[in-house]
DNA sequence: GCTCCATAAACCAATATTATACCAAAAAAT
DNA sequence: ATTTTTTGGTATAATATTGGTTTATGGAGC
């Protein structure tokens, strides 16, 4: 398969490097890939078997061959954020926010200032304030978490955590969740939401993490009893 | 490695150059570029294929040509995706492999299957046979991160490694990297890629997270290290 | 034997690049 | 205002590069 050493590289074998060049990013869109005899230098292939490689990725749409000029990258590696992210599963979203969510609150301890934590704290009141009323109830949740990751400071985080929030908007999955969100459930989200922030402010951070997985552990459940009826 | 090392740069490979500089923010909106002459210089090109470059670019919808005033720039680059993706910095990368991976474990120890860990295998094998090629073990290495993923099954955490994949592949931070990849740290890494493959086999999941932990901690160790130099 | 595939070399045709010169628009200096 | 400088716009002929094609050769597997 991968002919790590010395190995003679057929012409499949070398479609394949190529093919795996442009989805990997390091040939992209409108790129000039090298001239094919220097393709055959690089892996010690002849001309013409680079050139079997390279009419054949053209028949596949990767890349265009245009006589005298060169051969150019003609394919977006489906980089459709979009896709990936509207076709989570709840279950697949839940797993992903187990990963992120508790080690974000360790981070919280470390990076948090005050006012990071006045503004948790404030959505925690409002929070306390729509037990009768889920949809306020599930802006202000996305808010708060929203927070705690923005305090961490960091901006990759947060950015992930904001194309998650993109899943936790969809419609269908949306709906779902307010099923779930009876009065009852929502205090407890409350009562956990604070156990969160008291955790994060008195820079604790295993117990701030652990109580976050508690908290995503009683969302899991809500979820799944939802989704049996 | 884009072919860009020391051969002679052709207009398609000067306009990838530019449209690169402004994606990544050196070149902002309404920045005007240096003159033609001048460009021509810097990319040891004739003023006609600097030309040819910028008049592709203006067709693309990145630049505008003014006669007599100059070239600038009209683009403003998909600020979500690729910002945040390619301002991230070394550590926050680490803090956020450190929140993802550990779990990323535990996920792969309930859904992965014999030929997951084959694969896992096939990749140990070959980055112990790459102790003294840091761009091979580091490519390899990659790919044994993806592979656990990829045992997750789960979409949404496979493309978020992804996205973070591309972090890893940007110019100097390979570059840093690198740096620290001598044969006695990869050596180590070795050792605890077998741990960590031999854990999620043997399916104690938290054995594996906490191994991965250690892993994740050395690499910041010798991250750290190297960044102080 | 045969076929399939890769190699190597040579040559052709399409395109790109270079180097130079000069023009025109805009900006800067006077 | 006018001149000077800078900048892009255009043209051209020589040269270099690149894909396209053909041919002859050798090896691996059937």
């Amino acid at each position: 398969m991968t002919a790590s050493q010395e190995q003679k590289l057929g012409a499949a074998d070398i479609a394949a490097l190529v093919r795996r060049e442009i989805s990997k990013g390091n040939l992209q869109l409108h790129d000039r890939l090298p001239p094919e005899r220097v393709l055959a230098e690089t892996y010690g292939a002849a001309r013409g078997t680079v050139r079997k490689a390279l009419t054949r990725l053209e028949e596949e749409g990767f890349v265009e061959i245009r006589a005298g000029s060169g051969t150019y990258v003609v394919h977006q590696p489906d980089g459709s954020t979009a896709n990936a992210i509207e076709n989570a599963t709840p279950l697949e979203l839940m797993d992903t926010r187990f990963a992120l969510e508790p080690h974000i609150c360790r981070l919280a301890v470390l990076h948090g200032r005050h006012n990071d934590f006045d503004r948790m704290e404030a959505l925690c009141t409002r929070m306390e304030e729509c037990v009768d009323d889920p949809v306020g109830f599930s802006e202000a949740d996305t808010e708060f978490h929203r927070a705690i990751v923005d305090s961490t400071r960091n901006g990759l985080l947060i950015w992930i955590i904001d194309q998650i929030g993109n899943v936790r908007s969809a419609d269908d999955w949306t709906r779902m969740r307010h099923l779930t969100l009876d009065a009852q459930t929502i205090r407890t989200y409350n009562v956990q939401h604070r156990q969160i922030l008291n955790a994060i402010r008195t820079r604790e951070p295993e117990r701030a993490a652990n109580v976050m997985k508690e908290h995503l552990e009683t969302a899991r459940l809500s979820l799944t009893r939802a989704s049996e009826t």
